[in-house]
RNA sequence: GCUCCCUUCGUCUAGUGGUUAGGACGCUGGCCUCUCACGCCGGUAACACCGGUUCGAAUCCGGUAGGGAGCGCCA
């Protein structure tokens, strides 16, 4: 049997972590079985889904990486056979038409709630006449005995009974089908091997199996992974932290180590934590899938992000950084020793935006000194040991790490100061700030001539004002 | 309320009848050190509970409790 799975979302907000799991799976499932990943739009609520949610989702995973080999499909745009298969559920008497009114139906599910049953439709329209003046929906005729047994490749054998099953509607009055009706459709037409999907789905499924059934279609295997949980331990949505994956690309955050932490959440392989993308295609297994929910830990996915770019190469940190160095007001390349600029900074950035704004200096000028570093080192002897410090660097021709290492040390001894002592002056007069890579790599980075001119710009504001 | 599902450190997890219950994140003590980091060494902390089965249960069975999901002319 050839494999094809689909990501089905629908365009009624962005792509947030939990859909970008389930389109992970089934990616890493597809590439793993050489199988088709379809692309499915499900956008038959015409009330809310919008355009810029399409673009927001496929957006999302183009950065993600995780492309698929067919679609974008649009439900709306296959109205005509949705119809055609109600219509063969009518003619099967696989379905009717039913009449009731949406307060009959109200009315009627708050008396079985009352009651203390499961609400559900009662199925009083089947063989019902028609009544005029009313548009009826279509119902699916379920059976009304038997059970349905879900072979579920990550939960194993679920049982359901249909007669905890309703008719449910698979055609609006204005004749838009619904959701379990053009699922089953669409799988059955794409010819759908293996449903990966939330299990906020597997009550649908038996549903869904019965349509197939009805249809005399061939079923699928199904899979249904654990929610991702928010830290209150709630479904993650909008309201629990779910952002959508473009915003952790705006907050600095590798596509990989997204995907990485992902793929951790309710799947592991012995004790590792890191995994190449063709790893996680060997590895991955969807049967390996654990059957409960997992939290989402926000500083595991910042942990996972800094693992990401420590071992980046600096060309992989460019493309990745490049926006959010824009942003700092800096071209990545308006530096010639941009590359070494980054790899200086790069074990010191949890993310890329950090990364920017640790790399700034070596373009800019600080425009000022960070207030309590300039009590902690530029008092003291501070003023001479940066002077010193000058007239050491002014003669060197080599402008290299080790004889800038050099002279600062010979600083140090000759004024009997303590490494830090001078150091610290240095860095906070070329950074701005007391923290930077090792001093002598800095200055080196950063250049005699630039080096010498904050230098002394520090000296005149120590003149200024340290007296 | 009803149906379905789940239950190992705070979190992600390893573990499939015999382990000092392992790793990772976080938190934390120390070393290293010119800052911040990296790195290294150490610490913290878990089998939800109660019954069985068994010579022996985190591992198998049952119940209880807790949690999650679903119960739409949403998907």
């Amino acid at each position: 049997m050839t494999v094809a799975v689909r990501f089905p979302p629908s365009p009624t907000g962005y792509l947030h972590i939990g859909g970008a799991r389930t389109a992970l799976f089934n990616w890493l499932f597809s590439k793993k079985n050489t199988g088709r990943f379809v692309l499915r739009i499900e956008d038959t609520d015409r009330e809310r889904s919008t355009e810029e949610s399409v673009q927001a989702i496929l957006d999302g995973m183009r950065w993600l990486g995780l492309d698929y080999d067919e679609g974008p499909y649009f439900q709306t745009q296959r109205m005509d056979r949705y119809k055609q298969a109600i219509n063969q559920l009518m003619a099967s008497g696989d379905a009717y038409h039913c009449y009731c009114s949406k307060e009959e139906l109200d009315q009627l599910r708050a008396e079985q709630r009352r009651q203390g049953l499961k609400p559900r439709y009662d199925g009083r329209c089947r063989g019902r006449d028609p009544v005029s003046g009313v548009q009826p929906v279509v119902r699916f005729k379920n059976p009304l005995s038997g059970e349905v047994i879900i072979a579920d490749l990550i939960k194993g054998n679920i049982h359901i009974s249909n007669t905890e099953l309703d008719d449910l509607i698979i055609a609006r009055s204005d004749g838009m089908p619904t959701y379990n009706l053009t699922v089953v459709v669409d799988d059955m037409d794409m010819g759908i091997s293996h449903v990966i999907r939330g299990d906020d789905h597997v009550n649908n499924t038996p549903r869904q199996i019965n349509i197939l059934r009805a249809l005399r279609a061939p079923l699928p295997q199904y899979a249904h992974v654990p929610m991702i949980l928010g830290q209150d331990g709630k479904r993650m949505s909008k309201r629990h932290g779910a952002v959508s994956v473009i915003q952790y690309r705006e907050l600095g955050y590798m596509p990989q180590a997204l995907l990485n932490y992902l793929v951790r959440l309710g799947w592991s392989h012995g004790d590792r934590e890191i995994f190449s993308m063709d790893e996680m295609i060997e590895l991955f297994e969807i049967s390996e899938v654990h059957k409960s929910a997992a939290v989402y830990d926000p500083d595991k996915l910042l942990w996972m992000n800094y693992e990401y770019i420590k071992s980046a190469s600096v060309e992989q940190l460019k493309l990745h950084a490049a926006q959010h160095f824009l942003n700092a007001g800096i071209e990545i390349e308006s530096r010639q020793n941009w590359g070494e600029i980054l790899r200086a900074n790069q074990e010191r950035s949890k993310t890329l935006v950090e990364l920017a704004q640790r790399c700034r200096f070596f373009y800019i000028a600080p425009g000022e000194y960070n207030e309590k570093a300039v009590k902690k080192h530029f008092g003291g002897r501070a003023l001479q040991a940066l002077t010193a410090c000058g007239n050491q660097l002014q003669v060197i021709d080599q402008w290299r790490a080790e004889p800038i290492h050099e002279a600062v040390h010979a600083v140090a001894e000759s004024m009997e100061l303590k490494l830090g002592e001078v150091a610290q002056p240095i860095r906070l007069a070329v950074a701005g700030e007391p923290v930077s890579p090792p001093i002598d790599l800095t200055l080196a980075l950063l250049g005699k001539a630039e080096t010498l001119r904050r230098i002394h710009r520090a000296i005149t504001f120590m003149q200024q004002h340290m007296s």
